[in-house]
DNA sequence: TCCAATCGGGACTGAATTGGTCCCCTATCG
DNA sequence: CGATAGGGGACCAATTCAGTCCCGATTGGA
């Protein structure tokens, strides 16, 4: 059904909470906080920090904290953390498996398009997109109307420009 | 690692033969077309019909048959007629299913908008860009650096404004 | 100097999903 | 009427996923 990994989705909810109260957490606390099951916790957390999204502190009175500010953070890459490269499909460039189909299937590279579109449109949003309270309930599922519209949105895109 | 199913994809493969050459064929012929097995080939056929993308006709002579033109077949439909709505989370607007922490979970309906965004992506590109010969390879996957660029590329858009 | 608290890596298992195959019924053409 | 197609769905093997657990390494503080 389209669905990204389960672990995936937690990543997100365990980012968005650290994104809104930046301290130093223990796995186990961030676990009560968010009611997500403590192994569960650690296995994603050692993800996110093996990636460089998270930052780690051992020993006693260690924890976790974001590596970086929730604007330089895109859902791509909390997906990527999780899941490796984005890749549609087994022939598309920066998958690192391979189709034996792939010499002779009638569409060569087109599959990279689709990637790309949808990394793209993975890469617009941050998690402090996410982690930002309700506030506009604006985003309904069902299609804008403004698909087509030639507008400017670009898979959205927002405060991601917070550059280095 | 955010993999579309192997059947979503031979639905894409076969789609794209058929858009290249639009005369009725049996499933078998597709199949021996296309080298996909032809149970397979039977398999996904049905899901298509059913999705209303392709045309079918049944007895002697029988075969299938593109339902449009394949400009007006986005690779979201085709997604979708082999996955069922794109809901990469269930708590997503349209999944039809539900999830538990749904109510008390810090995220609130922020994952809508990443689905929408997703979507919209999809949308964007249809059958006909699919099954188009190689001629420009371009759509590299490596981030074309726009990122943030403000520019007016929204997840590819194209001739899919051929509207109903 | 130790102890207790934490993270890190990875093995392991049960459950769920997916991919692939098959069978039988219905429809249609000649 | 018979041969050729598709339609629906059951079925099973294989893979993947989610969730748990364990043990070693690291570090702050008693
Ligand atoms: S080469 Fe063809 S069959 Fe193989 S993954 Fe790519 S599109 Fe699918
Ligand atoms: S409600 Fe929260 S935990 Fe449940 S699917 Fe949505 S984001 Fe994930």
């Amino acid at each position: 059904m389209f669905r990204i990994n389960k672990l995936t989705d937690y990543a997100v909810v365990l980012l968005v909470d650290m994104a809104r109260s930046d301290r130093v957490r223990a796995a186990h606390q961030i676990a009560a906080d968010t009611g997500v099951p403590v192994p569960t916790v650690a296995k994603v957390m050692k993800a996110l920090v093996r990636s460089g999204l998270v930052r780690s502190t051992r020993g006693a009175a260690g924890g976790y904290l974001l590596a970086r500010p929730a604007e330089r953070i895109a859902v791509a890459d909390m997906i990527q953390a999780l899941e490796g490269p984005i890749a549609l499909t087994a022939c598309v460039e920066d998958a690192d498996e391979t189709c034996d189909r792939e010499t002779f299937c009638p569409m060569a590279g087109h599959w990279n398009r689709v990637n790309a579109a949808v990394r793209r449109a993975l890469e617009g949003i941050t998690l402090a997109d996410m982690a930002a309270e309700p506030a506009s309930p604006h985003w309904s599922t069902t299609a804008p109307a403004s698909r087509a519209a030639g507008g400017g949105e670009a898979g959205e895109r927002r405060v991601s420009m917070a550059s280095s």
